[in-house]
DNA sequence: GCACCTCTATTGTCTGAGTAATCGAGGCGC
DNA sequence: GCGCCTCGATTACTCAGACAATAGAGGTGC
């Protein structure tokens, strides 16, 4: 939950060359399918050691981004091999400003998800987990959305829901849908469009799981997400 | 859609280390905090080069299984930093027989994605897509499921629904989902346990999405996937 | 007992060399 | 001319060895 970001982070060469390629790869400044420079030129090209470079390759391949293959070089994947699920690649897509088409259908994943697991959670979460959702929803109402420590204990709310359905796989997608959560956030308030207080809806899906009511946790966190898109719709201007 | 597998893939050595030890991490061969030996140790174990070990240790690292930091070592992540929905982790799973909850995880989360994508890919499907859903109908008939190729057809024909959906995240989880297909079929028939012939359900699917009636989409894929996780109860012993 | 310092073990980074696989060109037979 | 095969060059892959940087452990002084 509490994610330690920067703090601890020292940083390493092959994570940063990972990161940078990654980057301008999702932001499409290399095409699929275009191959990269060869290793000791690009290397060399980037300051770095092949070896660093090597490994920042297979960190990228590991995620879908690129393929190597000898004689024919590293090259760029189809996008449809490429792991948007990944946390670090949906953070690379929102290092530059992603396409309006990709944050719709963002938050249409969630709209198909988040409901359900809400569902899930309401007959499945153990009473430490609902305790920790209230200290997340009380956290929110603290700080408010402005403040980092708010927006943290957002993502910890969604976060926890997710994890309270047991479902492995489906809490595998809580660091993307948090990951979601918190760019959007982040982009609706860069963008200085503060939208109505959504601690009421936050409110209404807690006291759904808290009551152990699927149905009515699976309405409310439709609407949450719902009036979340509307938000966000309203700044891209639609 | 056409995924080739073993053919020309020349074994590379970081890459089989990573399966190994990717394998040996999800199957519970290294437990969770654990650190695993030295670099210089561990590769002379394995009888592999350093820069060979090290390039598969960032790709598990990619994928969530393990974090290196200087001094303290690498050791192996905590289960929810686990990249589950990543197609190689999710295979790697399937190597050795993976515990019974988790494989009805997988069908709880197709459950949730596969009908709403039904639904979606019912209104938003192009022509050319639905002919290729057709022809993976077709082949399914034609080869059966007990034929590596009427298994391919399977896994396109959800694999092209998702696709279908017009909805980058959600196509991501095709991987995912036909690695789910795949591996619970094989199992499956593995033990012998061959059900009803699944086309009609298929068939049902596809009339739905090419009739563009997405609620009759959704609810001919909920069944879908309900009756094979029957199926699959009854092979587990349920 | 506590704060600070040193010392050591471990990953991180770099360099340079040699290996293996693959694609394309050129030669050969027909 | 056309198809097949051989050969060479290019590329990633693998290896070995060295040094640097960092974070713990353990000792030291107060």
């Amino acid at each position: 939950m509490i994610e330690k970001t920067s703090a601890g982070a020292a940083p390493r060469i092959h994570t940063s060359v990972a990161r940078d390629l990654g980057v301008a790869i999702v932001s499409g400044q290399y095409q699929p399918g275009a191959v990269l420079p060869g290793e000791i030129e690009f290397s060399a090209q980037l300051k770095v050691s092949r070896s660093a470079y090597r490994e920042a390759v297979r960190m990228l391949a590991a995620k879908g981004l690129v393929e190597s293959r000898t004689k024919t070089g590293t090259r760029v994947s189809e996008r449809s091999r490429w792991n948007m699920l990944d946390p670090e690649v949906l953070a690379w897509a929102f290092v530059n400003e992603p396409p309006e088409p990709f944050v719709r259908s963002l938050f249409e994943m969630r709209l198909i998800v988040e409901p359900a697991a809400a569902a899930l959670a309401a007959v499945r979460r153990t009473e430490p987990q609902l305790a920790r959702m209230g200290q997340a929803l009380e956290g929110m109402g603290r700080h408010g959305l402005s403040t980092p420590e708010g927006r943290q204990a957002d993502q910890d709310f969604h976060s926890l829901i997710l994890l309270a359905t047991g479902n492995e796989p489906l809490a595998s997608l809580s660091s993307t849908i948090t990951a979601a959560v918190r760019w959007t956030t982040a982009f609706k308030y860069r963008k200085n469009a503060v939208p109505r207080d959504p601690l009421d809806d936050h409110g209404a899906v807690f006291a759904a799981i808290a009551a152990g009511d699927a149905a009515q946790a699976r309405e409310a966190m439709t609407a949450l997400v719902s009036l979340a898109l509307e938000d966000t719709n309203t700044v891209l201007g639609d």
